[in-house]
DNA sequence: CTGCTTCTACGAGGAAAGGTGTAGACAGAC
DNA sequence: GTCTGTCTACACCTTTCCTCGTAGAAGCAG
């Protein structure tokens, strides 16, 4: 079982997750490989270091409480402990209150003009925000989906 | 003139502005208010430092480029050189690469449900995705608005 | 057994971040 | 003139980030 329960666990995290620049680079690829050992994450990584600077990156970050490890044989297989929809919301709330004083508005204009958009993802980003806005209407009638 | 001219420039920045926790305290209140002298900034910020420190780290974002002065009587009142329409595009683009794997829309799940969004902003949030989204259409046509 | 390889553990060290104390310039009150 | 208050400039210090070198444990081949 690769997928660990970070994903079926919800606001329990403290939500101050807080990641330095390196850490974040090495949380990216736990979280795109769902785990991994030492080798694993530095053949991810773009900026390649050392074998020992990733170990100890890892160490790090286990210490910090970010990450697990279990023994696969005679090496380490490293598991995030926090997943990156918690590092998201908190690394968001951080941008939306210092950068756009508090407005999701602003930030939302500025993630579209960011990057480009594929039609099929505008799709679904116009999706959220509708139902986000049904659900308010179903919810103050009492109802519920 | 308070209002400098970031507002104005578009895409020119290099759009690689990172800022660090601290200086990021700093230009929050240079957005906000525009500009300010040491005592300004100070009064502004949360978690208040000695005077010193406040100036310290004002001439460091100027010595990086962030932030300029100008003479003000006996005291020195500085101005951003960069706005938070670049730094948040920067700030987003980091987030959305490294914990979202460049999905916007992912990042817009968690930017709606990290913290309470008004009716009002809500529509203005659809509005823009239906706006990006007519404005589409319309450039596929070869028109317009 | 010895030698080789592959892993973790440990500690050193450079660089940056962020805070503060003090000196010195300068204006105004007296 | 002197004294006082306010400002910048400079130097220093502590902590954190991040990297790496080296040692040692443990498996495997001969």
């Amino acid at each position: 079982m690769l997928v660990h329960d970070y994903f079926t666990r919800k606001g329990s995290m403290t939500d101050g997750v807080q990641f330095t620049e390196r850490e974040l680079d090495l949380m990216s690829v736990l979280w795109k490989l769902g785990s991994g050992t030492v080798i694993e994450v530095r053949e991810h990584l773009l900026d390649e270091s050392g074998y020992t600077s990733v170990l100890k990156m890892l160490q790090i970050l286990e210490e910090k409480g970010h990450v697990m490890h279990e023994v696969e044989g005679r090496a380490y297989r490293y598991f995030p402990k926090v997943g990156p929809e918690a590092a998201g919301r908190s690394a968001l709330a951080k941008i939306v209150d210092k950068i756009f004083h508090g407005s999701a508005e602003l930030a939302l204009a500025r993630l579209v003009e960011e990057r480009p958009i594929t039609p099929d993802e505008l799709d679904r980003m116009r999706r959220i925000l509708h139902d986000l806005a049904d659900d308010r209407r179903a919810g103050s009638r009492g109802g519920e989906s």
